[in-house]
DNA sequence: GGGATTGTTTAAAT
DNA sequence: GATTTAAACAATCC
């Protein structure tokens, strides 16, 4: 499930391998992957080349020239690396892009939920998803994210799931963020103080830095553009700890349902009720 | 074979 | 109309 710091991760460790490569041919196993044929694919991008690589929220972005961008979001499963030529594709890959010098840049997902999509700069644009996207969390002030939360009558985590609000998180990083500002995920957010709030936005900050500077999670199957894994799992503080001992204060975490997600937290350090500090 | 898994969209409710 | 919540969906693994 990569969020933020793994599409980061992967971003980062593909710009050098694939920047300034001409894309010589494509193979789209599994068109349905795609916003277009398999053969419109080739038409748009054989010739192009890769000026850079970025990341947006959980979007994972090739800029071609023409200009042209490759976009790719993993949802739960997905990868994106580039290899040797005669890598033997795994089962589930479904786009290889030939790069040269024995070069391919592979698709997969092997539950197919994510997607690559080939758009021209005015029609990502104009894509609503994209173009409602809240902002970057590492980039986004304190005043602003207080303006985008502060007085909502929604749950916390709902927000900070929700893409429009701050774009990026996921159901790990949320729980972490949660867990390390004290705040339970059940609790409305008209009903935290700005303080509180600035404690949540110093909370999300400092976990996805954190987790960046450690290559991501892997808990189950995310691997780097490099194939390696991350290293931020060992530093889970909630998410997928439930019945285990909280490592603050040795309350057992306990895991409810918000915003329809399995939401892990201490009930010592998030306490449910009060606004007061843990 | 049913349940769990997740991010996003859509629909319904407030 | 804006905000919020719930359900649906994709496909696979265990």
């Amino acid at each position: 499930m990569p969020e933020l710091p793994e599409v980061e991760t992967i971003a980062r460790g593909l710009a050098p391998q694939v920047t300034g490569r001409t894309i010589l041919g494509v193979e789209a196993v599994r068109p349905s992957v795609l916003n277009v044929s398999g053969p419109d694919l080739a038409d748009a991008v054989v010739g192009r080349t890769i000026e850079g690589v970025r990341r947006r929220a959980k979007l994972l972005i090739l800029d071609l020239d023409r200009p042209l961008h490759l976009v790719f979001h993993l949802k739960m499963t997905g990868r994106v690396w580039a290899g040797s030529r005669r890598e033997v594709p795994q089962t589930h890959t479904h786009v290889l892009f030939d790069l040269g010098e024995d070069t391919t840049l592979y698709f997969r997902d092997v539950r197919r939920f994510g997607y690559c999509r080939v758009l021209s700069t005015p029609a990502l644009q104009d894509w609503d998803f994209f173009a409602g996207l809240g902002p970057e969390p590492l980039e986004c002030g304190c005043e602003d994210f207080l303006k985008r939360i502060r007085g909502r009558r929604a749950r916390i985590k709902g927000l900070l799931l929700d893409q429009r609000v701050v774009a990026g998180l996921g159901n790990i990083y949320v729980d972490e963020a949660l867990h390390l500002a004290g705040i339970h995920p059940a609790r409305k957010a008209a009903d935290l103080s700005g303080r509180r709030l600035a404690d949540l936005h110093r909370a999300v900050t400092t976990v996805l830095s954190k987790a960046i500077d450690l290559g991501g999670s892997t808990f189950r199957d995310f691997l780097n553009a490099s194939g390696q894994p991350g290293n931020y799992q060992d530093e889970f503080m909630a998410y997928g700890r439930s019945g285990q001992p909280c490592k603050k204060c040795k309350a057992t975490l306990k895991a409810v349902r918000v915003a329809g997600r399995s939401s892990t937290f201490c009930p010592c350090c998030q306490p449910a009720g009060s606004t007061g500090k843990s």
